[in-house]
DNA sequence: GTATTTTCTGGTACTCAGTTCCAGTTTAGT
DNA sequence: ACTAAACTGGAACTGAGTACCAGAAAATAC
């Protein structure tokens, strides 16, 4: 490692070139407005490059230099910690011991991640925050079966903490982590409104509920031009 | 209204027969390896036709009447019912109101969408199993602000209780309401595994967050020898 | 320093999803 | 029976992603 050779310098300064070009364009003029072959123009390289570089269009904003921090908090942690707050602690620290203008990168796409729905799916996909991972993890290695119900269910609150946090960090404007860390450490004090009930709102919630589905008979208008937003 | 007319009814047979014979080709050879055209061509219309029905490939198999269904059931439940409860019983009872072989078709449809990822993030959005799709409803119903962290952190519990279930049912092969319905009375109980600490686990813990960077993904072989490394 | 092998690049040509537009047909309204 | 509206099929397009190959550029061998 100590001879990082022309050859490999060159493909670290193709595909950082690729990257940044890319979040440009994306910034400039939306991630959907802007096609793999501008990227590639934009860095000088032939469509093939870059598909070579990354496989898909997704890819380029999806790097992230988080994990392996990820479990190097994890590890420091004392044995007694419970496993909420591990789940909590182990990510934010992570985040917060990256070098700063990784930092700020990494801010900045996720701010991109949450703009472009199809990427938000992908983005979860990549980053282990489905419950299938998260559970698998826990039930390794507590010795526990993989269809363990309290697992499973545990592993669901923390994926949709994660989803709630970027949420959050969407509307209030605030960094993902710091949402986290909210959000998290709600979740230590129990599930929030577990005193509400349904009250009067009942209907009102019901029709928040079917404005969702326009169309379950033949009734239903016929296209619909309202889908993707961006 | 009593009065479909002709128009209507070839207009809902073209839709049912799209869809019936999109399913059956998805089962036999796989999602992603069917076409559009293979499914137009086995309904014998055209491809524009398809597109006419369905926007995208993906909205043949997210298409569902359950709903509509769902507002009705919330709205039948006593005021006193805690939140958390009314989620699950609305859901739960929605479904099993359906007519049976329509019931039998969701089963269908959902274990199709747990085979395929890339419609598993498309299913979310579209059923309104979102965190900010559950927190407006909870939000305005309760005149509550929608960036209010209770009932942000609360939907993200009901969103993550859905995708555990789907997890859920996957894995176990039982339904999905019934895997909901567990899933959501463990949570009435508040979140499990709380009581659990890190112990002797993090490291193991920490070992599985990485691997999750490098691969483990169904699709077959791309070029992905070293993609998160320089 | 030249030759050989390995790796990277650009280009062409394909498939499939999705859009747009138009011409021709079918249904509805009167 | 005739006209207006809605539906269909087809052609032509864009953009993502794949497969393949010829040639350039490094890395290594001699």
């Amino acid at each position: 490692m100590s001879d990082p050779g022309l050859r490999e310098r060159k493909k670290a300064r193709t595909r950082a070139d690729l990257q940044r070009h890319a979040l440009r364009l994306f910034r400039e003029h939306g991630y959907a407005e802007t096609t793999v072959d501008e990227i590639a123009a934009a860095a000088d390289v032939s469509r093939s490059t870059f598909f070579r570089y990354f496989p898909t269009k997704e890819d380029v904003v999806l790097f992230d230099d988080v994990d392996p921090l990820m479990a190097e908090a994890f590890a420091e942690l004392p044995p007694d910690t419970p496993l909420l707050h591990a789940m909590r602690t182990g990510v934010t620290t992570a985040f917060r011991r990256l070098p700063p203008e990784k930092r700020e990168l990494e801010e900045i796409r996720m701010a991109l991640v949450r703009s472009a729905p199809e990427l938000q799916a992908a983005a979860r996909e990549r980053s282990g925050i489905t419950v299938t991972a998260i559970a698998d993890r826990i039930a390794d290695a507590y010795g526990r079966p993989r269809d363990d119900l309290d697992v499973l269910v545990f592993a669901g609150v923390v994926a949709g903490a994660r989803l709630t946090a970027q949420t959050l960090a969407d509307r209030t404007g605030e960094s993902y982590i710091d949402a986290l860390d909210r959000v998290m450490s709600r979740l230590e004090d129990g599930i929030p409104l577990d005193g509400l009930t349904l009250g009067s709102h009942a209907t009102r919630l019901a029709d928040g509920l079917v404005e969702q589905a326009a169309g379950s008979d033949g009734t239903a208008d016929t296209t619909r031009p309202e889908q993707h937003r961006m």
